[in-house]
DNA sequence: GCGCTTGTTGAACAACCGTCAATAGCGTTA
DNA sequence: TAACGCTATTGACGGTTGTTCAACAAGCGC
């Protein structure tokens, strides 16, 4: 089998497993023996288990920003309640892996966190790029450290109360529910 | 050695050691060698790793709870800057080891996380508590699951800002970023 | 002293990570 | 076609660590 196809292979499937387990719970065994391989090519293709799991973290993490690709709306507010919707969306598509993710950076060593914080910066970078200067204004937003500080905090709200609304969606329509977290941003930072 | 003061000996060794290493960096053969008694005797205590990990996660836990009990005070922006300052507080004085809570019970399994989460519900509700009806409701509360899906996400920002800013305080000063904290419930709730 | 409970140990077992020398397949070139 | 080199791939070995278990010892009631 050709390296690229091989080294997919084994991201794939170490992507799938993760559905079912936490990172390090996929032991290497189990991986190699999933993917009909020997335990020594799996450190042919990644140095070892921490190097394979960055490489699976970042796999999901460049699949996640590459599908939530932004529209452009006039409306800042609006821009940014959909840009949160086509997040929702990717989301509820894929629940479980996403979850999954999201745990294994949040609990994993200082180099995983970077790359999954990286990816959710680029996602917040993203949906204030689309919006204008003007529409950053009205919006309340300025570069500054507290500004950064608290945009942090809200995109971490977001997380958690997407995830808990995938989880159990009754009390409030999908649209009620974007439109809240979009004005949530304004609501923090002009507290 | 009597039951309860070796048990608490080695949950206590293990909350030390949560300060250096991860969770599950915390291997048996350090902490029995650590504590001058036999890996066996561990397993005499704790059914195994994942329990002993569970019993030290509620510890920390519920000395959090404790530690952080809210004041009366009559406004109740006010309070619960307060509530969130004996929270920061607690951080400040004990961030590698919070830190390391964290990111273990997000990271870890469900059973973990189980606990993470009662505990962080009881922080939460305690501030509930101890504002009043007329209280909650100028802070624009009511009791639904919509707000208990904001409220939460509230919390999370509220942990992820906390870090943040005790990781680098520059930028803004405590009694204006516990105000901001504060005012950001209503500021979303009401958004 | 005797048995019973229980804290405690150390050895043995099992799972798993990581290494490395060896092999086998395959394209290239003489 | 045969020799050669490259590389994907293997299988065995060593070392660490979680887990089990039979045995020991120390206290305690009888």
């Amino acid at each position: 089998m050709s390296p690229e196809s091989r080294r997919e292979q084994l991201l794939e499937l170490g992507t799938q497993l993760l559905s079912t387990r936490t990172l390090d719970e996929i032991s290497i065994e189990v991986l190699a023996e999933e993917a009909g391989i020997s335990r020594g090519l799996l450190y042919h293709y990644f140095g070892n288990k921490q190097d394979f799991h960055l490489a699976v973290v970042r796999r999901a993490v460049e699949q996640l920003v590459a599908i939530t690709a932004p529209r452009d709306i006039e409306d800042p507010l609006e821009q940014l309640a959909v840009s949160i919707g086509a997040y929702l969306d990717y989301v509820v598509e894929n629940y479980t892996g996403y979850v999954s993710l999201v745990r294994a950076a949040a609990g994993g060593n200082e180099e995983l966190r970077a790359i999954y914080e990286e990816g959710r910066r680029a996602l917040t970078d993203r949906i204030f790029e689309v919006t204008g200067p003007a529409g950053l204004d009205a919006l309340g937003l300025s570069d500054s450290p507290t500004m950064r500080l608290l945009v942090n905090g809200w995109a971490a709200m977001l997380e958690v109360v997407i995830i808990d609304w995938v989880h159990d969606p009754r009390g409030i329509a999908r649209e009620d529910l974007l439109g809240r977290l979009a004005r949530a941003l304004p609501g923090i930072v002009l507290a």
